[in-house]
RNA sequence: GGCGGGAUAGCUCAGCUGGUUAGAGCGCAUGAUUCAUAAUCAUGAGGUCCCGGGUUCAAGUCCCGGUCCCGCUACCA
């Protein structure tokens, strides 16, 4: 059962402005959702979107101290870049905010306060660590102190990037604020949460069973968490930056920010229409759609809609768009790695190129699995595709026309079988644009624009017209007119895909723009009408642009890494007698296993010459396969204190070096020398 | 470890509720063509449908087991 709706609301994920935006934020969400309301906008539908920068949050801070500016400098900085680069890139919100806006806290504290009042939070106190001298709770990430996995220094309160175990806070020895350097004590803290548990049996409800059309991937983790059983989630910190939990007896508590941020699409909305925004918000009769990417799915499918019907006033998305992801020359997408296209500097490297990126994102969309963006890949398309298939059609229609008909429209003189039936096809093919589009299949829908070319460089192929201007003026007159309706009727197929070169195709032929439902006319244009001037819609990438991005990509990377890496301040001097109680051997690896329900851990048997053999347990297993090891020679603490470790006890510790990259090297001597040997 | 998603031609992907010789685009080969940015058009060659079992007259499609990739989550500490 299909529902009307009169209008649609769309939202994009909120991008956290903590960096700009890279091809796989565009691929997997802004650029199908802007395809998505472009189409729905030539329909003549009444639809709104909304985007903008999520700026609070715990790593914004943490960035900001690093870097010795406030968080507002910060987020400033990355509003700016990413709002800029959107428009250039032409995703055409109608509003493009941001949560640090006045209505944004706001709209924020009221949909709190709402709640609060209708009893749709629980309190809980709970012990943290506080910082006495810097008077304020800490996040677990503003806490560092000894691992006690692997006793490295500077693990911080949520996971020590030494070994990669996560942690609590309280699991570090020698716990330090990393704010003032004082030791934090504990202290109480209230907190407030969103009772989900209890919010489980209309979810499952409303899921389950009225939203089975929603995407495989998206049931299925809902479904998922519905299964598992929901848990009350805080929606409160003890922080300073961000919007102040609105009510008495919470100072110094903001709202956590994943509560505060998807209100940013509310708040936008109300921004942009401060007299009219409920009813894209509160109407039944409202579409909300939501574009997002494939780790945000219980997010929106079950938090945000808990939120909404907690509030009590608002509608509930009608679906869930999620993309899966956009993986970059074979390697996984990276922001601290700086493994990424970023879509800033794109638009510096290919001016006037926006097209070209939006069709190889669309054309190879991550819709049902994740894909890989190569450059060599970008530039097939550009070449075979965009300027072979598309630019030359429209090239030669019009080139031929300027030769013919001094630029003119040819007037038809009685239309073949052969001619009609052009118009029969491209209507089929507008079908199933539509049908692709409704359902969120842009790759799909792309590719049967494509074929309206496609339509057109055959019907050229098979009437020749260059051949018939020797004996038949008339039949080329009627040929060429078909062609440019076909070129007119690119224009409608590919507006909601590339804008830019609809615009440059309809000033080519002076055209205005047409609406959606004039796909498949065969009288776009009347004889007579004078075209434009013909110029290359796309043209070709040479070898030497494509190789030079991908070197730029090996070159930031490797030069961000270095920069970015430098090693640990050297310890404080110890004396030779602290040294000398260390007693580091030689073993051989005899046995290695992994360690059974730990992800982490491999466990050693190893001959350390005392004649029985030594258990060692330890964290390495994401970087050595056991059968690696079994053999080898490896170092390791002889006389530190055992430790039970997954139920095993571990009887020391084997050395490793950690590379810039996170990598470990087991150490191991040059030679092979007796197990038991000392090393000095 | 649990859960969700994925694995199909050289590459990127379609294959709905199981049913004849498994499809598309690009790439490749051959031919045609020259209006066009050596673009176009036609034809063709490419596939133990991840592996192993099972159900069935019939399995890429359903069931069980396993491997690898991605995400969520947990444990460990």
């Amino acid at each position: 059962m299909e529902k009307i709706f009169k209008r649609t609301t769309v939202t994009t994920a909120l991008p956290y402005a903590n960096g700009p935006v890279h091809i796989g934020h565009l691929a997997g969400v802004y650029v199908p959702a802007d395809i998505y309301v472009r189409y729905l906008r030539l329909k003549k539908r009444d639809v709104l979107f909304i985007g903008g920068s999520d700026e609070h949050g715990v790593p914004i801070t943490i960035k900001a101290k690093k870097e010795g500016v406030t968080p507002q400098d910060i987020v400033d900085r990355y509003h700016t870049i990413i709002k800029k680069s959107f428009e250039d890139l032409g995703v055409s919100f109608d509003i493009y905010s941001r949560t640090t806006s006045k209505t944004h806290y706001e709209q924020a504290s009221e949909m709190f306060k709402t709640i609060y009042n209708k009893g749709g939070f629980i309190e809980k106190t709970s012990e943290q660590y506080y910082d006495e001298e810097a008077q304020t709770f800490l996040a677990d990430r503003y806490i560092t102190g000894t691992c006690p996995h692997c006793n490295s220094e500077g693990a911080y309160g949520d996971q020590c990037e030494h070994c990669g175990t996560s942690l609590n806070p309280t699991d570090l020895i020698n716990p330090k604020s990393a704010i003032s350097g004082s030791a934090p004590v504990m202290k109480e803290t209230k907190h407030w949460f969103l009772p989900l548990d209890k919010h489980e049996e209309w979810l499952r409800q409303w899921i389950l069973e009225e939203h089975k059309e929603w995407k495989t991937n998206v049931y299925g983790q809902c479904k998922s968490w519905l299964d598992m059983g929901l848990q009350p989630r805080a929606v409160s910190r003890d922080l300073d930056w961000g919007i102040p939990v609105p009510i008495e007896g919470a100072e110094g508590k903001v709202l956590y920010v994943w509560f505060d941020a998807p209100i940013g699409y509310i708040s936008n909305t109300k921004e942009l229409l401060p007299d009219s925004w409920e009813k894209w918000w509160k109407d039944e009769d409202t579409r909300l759609i939501h574009f997002i990417g494939k780790d945000n799915i219980v997010f929106h499918c079950i938090v945000f809609p808990a939120m909404l019907k907690a509030e009590g006033s608002f509608i509930l998305p009608d679906n869930v768009p999620a993309n899966e992801f956009l993986n970059l020359e074979g390697d996984k997408i990276s922001t601290s790695r700086n493994w990424a296209v970023w879509l800033h500097e794109y638009l510096i490297d290919f001016p006037g190129k926006q097209d070209v990126l939006r069709y190889v994102l669309t054309a190879n969309a991550p819709e049902t699995k994740d894909n890989d963006f190569t450059w060599k890949d970008f530039q097939a398309r550009n070449n075979n595709e965009l300027v072979a298939i598309f630019g030359n059609f429209v090239n030669r229609a019009l080139v031929l026309t300027q030769k013919y008909f001094d630029g003119k429209v040819p007037e038809t003189k009685g239309l073949a079988e052969v001619d009609t039936d052009v118009f029969a096809q491209i209507v089929a093919l507008k079908d199933k644009i539509e049908e692709n589009l409704e359902n969120f299949r842009f790759r799909d829908a792309l590719k049967e624009a494509m074929n309206v070319a496609r339509i057109g460089n055959k019907y050229l192929a098979d009437m020749e017209p260059w051949k018939l201007a020797k004996s038949d003026m008339d039949r080329v007159a009627t040929i060429l007119n078909i062609s440019l309706q076909i070129a007119a009727n690119l224009t409608i197929a590919f507006e909601p895909f590339l804008p830019f070169s609809t615009d440059r195709l309809c000033k080519m032929m002076n055209l205005d723009k047409q609406e959606w439902e004039s796909f498949g006319s065969s009288l776009l244009l009347t004889a007579g009408h004078q075209l434009g001037t013909p110029e290359l819609l796309f043209e070709k990438i040479e070898d030497a642009v494509v190789e030079a991005q991908v070197q730029k990509l090996l070159d930031t990377k490797k030069a961000n890494q270095l920069a970015a890496w430098k090693p640990n301040d050297i310890k404080p001097e110890i004396t030779f007698d602290a040294f000398e109680k260390l007693d580091i051997r030689v073993g051989t690896v005899k046995e290695c296993t992994k360690v059974p329900k730990a992800d982490k851990l491999l466990c050693f048997k190893i001959d350390d010459g005392s004649g029985t053999d030594r258990t060692i347990v330890s964290g390495i297993a994401a970087h050595y396969s056991p059968e690696e090891l079994t053999g080898k020679q490896v170092c390791f603490i002889a006389n530190l204190a055992p430790r039970k470790l997954k139920g095993i006890e571990s009887q020391g510790m084997i050395l490793s070096a950690e590379s810039s990259d996170g990598a470990l090297k087991v150490i191991t001597p040059s030679g092979i020398v007796t197990p038991g040997s000392e090393v000095k």
